[in-house]
DNA sequence: CGACACTTTGACTGTAGTCAATGTAAGTGG
DNA sequence: CCACTTACATTGACTACAGTCAAAGTGTCG
């Protein structure tokens, strides 16, 4: 048996090809290749066309949608293990953004696709993982229509926490306390939540006032009591 | 060539079904039964434990998500022709409730699964139809997390005229004109736009002041001029 | 050190929310 | 047939939450 690249993936048991069998990683091993962005690249204009698949290995990718006079609102966030790219042929309707420093691990769409019809499980994989960002952006839906700012914020976090643990950007010894540097700068946080960058600003500082979180250097977060924060954010299902 | 139902289906050519080949149109026809509901009736209730899918046939169901304390948020509407279920044996996160008189055509689950193993064509257009439902989600979540109330409205009514054109509710003649019966009382409405009632009905209100908009009995709204309307929404991509 | 990008903070404003009263239509029962 | 109820919608007065505008703070990089 052949050691591959995929033997040593960082996301590898999370990602779509978890549930591949040993032939089928193979095969699409043989069709990969990592690409690197840095924060700011438009993903879609570097590569050619849209013409890709891709697992986001490192770093985090946004989705947004904007209005003729400018107003944006990110749809969609792409950490660790998930899936990029839009299946039969069609264009993705989205701006899709490195929000971070980004890895991505890139797949031919057309071989890809190839991929697909001898492996009907890989269809079925892209289609269930189709159905869960469905349902996220339904979640969030929710948060933009209704939510306060105090319960977005912190349903931010409570997301950001959770979409990170298992990337190894984490240092928690208490069960009840979460480490992570937010890959999002305030202006992306305010497009996500539908707010504005001062608002954000202003409930991040009254989370730390009130004891509940801590920020170092305005990108690493501490949450001291999870529970608490879900009892802000209004609901636990995020 | 046996005659069947679906040949006098009204949302035939814009459903699932219409891609049907006269084979497979057969074969579903035979696993579908209409199904009633009347306005305000929880669908996923009635049909027990969702062991079911459906195409709408007439009327109008909304998909909502609800916080503890009672906020609501509508996620999603189902108009004549779309489609209602979730694939993969899985629970369907949302509430589904009619919002107006409506008629189902339903498929016994196990049994449109193992058509869809037969026919492939039809797994594809679930597939197909749940990335618009995410594009739509989208969508929307600029329209909740960007838009103004003033926006939200005008937006709101546009949607309603285009997934309401071709279901018999018009009567057009100029081309710049809808006319259309809204499906939603002003509470459902507030729920879909991330607003309050009071703020729906003034925005209405103020619509029908500067001429864009008649409205009769609460409930049948004339759009004076299609383009101008569309300027007020901000954007055209609805 | 200075330039730049990002963030925080403050003072003020405005849009949409809240609370309350009134209006409209449809349905019920005496 | 008409009072009464009920559900839904509109309107008004007031409030508050988040937005706007502006200034100052913080950290990074050349």
């Amino acid at each position: 048996m052949a050691v591959i690249a995929c033997d040593s993936c960082s996301v590898r048991n999370r990602a779509l090809c978890g549930a591949l069998s040993r032939d089928e990683l193979e095969s699409l091993n043989a069709i990969a290749r990592f690409r690197d962005f840095s924060s700011g690249e438009n993903i879609h204009a570097e590569l050619d066309v849209q013409n890709y698949f891709a697992n986001v290995i490192s770093g985090v990718v946004k989705l947004s949608k904007s209005m003729p006079d400018g107003r944006q609102q990110i749809v969609g966030l792409q950490f660790p293990s998930n899936f990029l790219g839009r299946p039969f042929g069609e264009q993705s309707p989205y701006v899709a953004e490195a929000a971070t420093e980004v890895r991505l691990c890139t797949f031919n769409k057309p071989r890809f696709e190839a991929l697909t019809r001898n492996y009907p499980g890989l269809e079925r994989r892209l289609f269930e993982n189709t159905l869960s960002e469905l349902d996220a952006a339904r979640d969030w839906m929710l948060l933009l229509g209704r939510k306060s700012a105090a319960e977005k914020v912190a349903s931010f976090l409570l997301m950001v926490a959770e979409r990170l643990k298992d990337t190894g950007c984490h240092s928690d010894t208490a069960p009840n306390t979460r480490t992570f540097n937010l890959p999002l700068t305030r202006a992306d946080m305010a497009d996500y939540l539908g707010l504005t960058i001062e608002t954000v600003s202003r409930q991040l500082t009254k989370l730390k006032s009130s004891g509940l979180i801590e920020i170092e250097n305005f990108r690493t977060v501490v949450v001291k009591d999870v529970g608490r924060l879900e009892k802000l954010a209004g609901t636990t299902s995020l």
